[in-house]
DNA sequence: ATGACTCCCAGTGGGAGA
């Protein structure tokens, strides 16, 4: 079984090349972020005429999630649960027994920002419901744009990057809390390129110098753990003409 | 470097992203 994870920064403008993706990577479960479509705009038929089911939840303009699934998906979940939050970040949906949640962590902005005070509660309340997740399905993948570098390891440049937002202590603090919640960043189960980036900015020819972010994350539930083969990032759609800022993160189970 | 690029909604500019 293999699952992905895919900021696509807008489907509207993404959707040919996601499905070109799609066709070559034809994974069971894709989840995106960034979609920006209202409901009503989603484009449900060119996905399904792909061969996939798909399951979303989104809003005008930002954030906005969906999960795409060659198999039936249940128990579909839009939101974090006890979070009144106007901003649609979270799909979540049981697929061949493994239960899937998609994420799109909120950016931060700045870490003096009221959008840090946002990130916060918004990590707090992730936090419970993957608690309660995991009482429900042993079987448990969390994916999505994180918005967190974990570790240095995971910056062009952590120097110039130290404190700043997706680099804060508080952030990569409700990281490790959820590896202390049991899960386990698939990435890291294997030696991987050196830097190794999900994100690279528009800007300053960022891609061709390599400069770039791993913010893009598959964390397992312990009990998947022996079951990851592998967890590569593919480079090659941020290659495109017209690219997502972001790159798919995929991992294979067995 | 108060920048760079891209997307969106706007409406001939500005916010947000990361």
């Amino acid at each position: 079984m293999k699952l992905a994870t895919w900021n696509v920064n807008s489907l509207n403008v993404r959707l040919p090349q996601m499905l070109d993706w799609l066709a070559a990577n034809p994974v069971d479960v894709l989840v995106l972020q960034e979609t920006k479509l209202t409901d009503d705009k989603f484009p449900a038929a060119e996905i399904e005429a792909a061969g996939y089911q798909v399951q979303w939840f989104g809003q005008k303009t930002y954030n906005g999630v969906a999960l795409l699934s060659r198999s039936g998906a249940s128990d579909i979940v839009k939101n974090l649960p006890g979070l009144d939050d106007p901003q649609a970040r979270v799909i979540a949906a049981t697929v061949d027994g493994v239960r899937c949640i998609g994420a799109y962590f909120p950016n931060g902005q700045a870490p003096d920002s009221d959008k840090f005070v946002y990130k916060m509660a918004w990590l707090e309340a992730l936090q419970r419901f993957l608690a309660v997740e995991l009482q429900t399905y042993e079987k448990l993948v969390l994916m999505g744009d994180f918005n967190i570098a974990p570790t240095d390891a995971d910056v062009y440049d952590p120097i110039a990057w130290a404190g700043q937002i997706h680099c804060t202590p508080e952030e990569r603090g409700h990281f490790q809390a959820m590896l202390e919640q049991g899960m386990v960043d698939a990435f890291r189960l294997f030696e991987q390129p050196p830097k190794s980036w999900s994100w690279w900015d528009y800007r300053n020819l960022a891609f061709r110098k390599n400069q770039g972010l791993r913010i893009d994350h598959i964390l397992v539930s312990q009990s998947l753990k022996g079951q990851v083969k592998a967890c590569v990032i593919d480079k090659l759609p941020r290659k495109n003409e017209r690219p997502s800022d972001h790159a798919p993160v995929i991992v294979e189970l067995a």
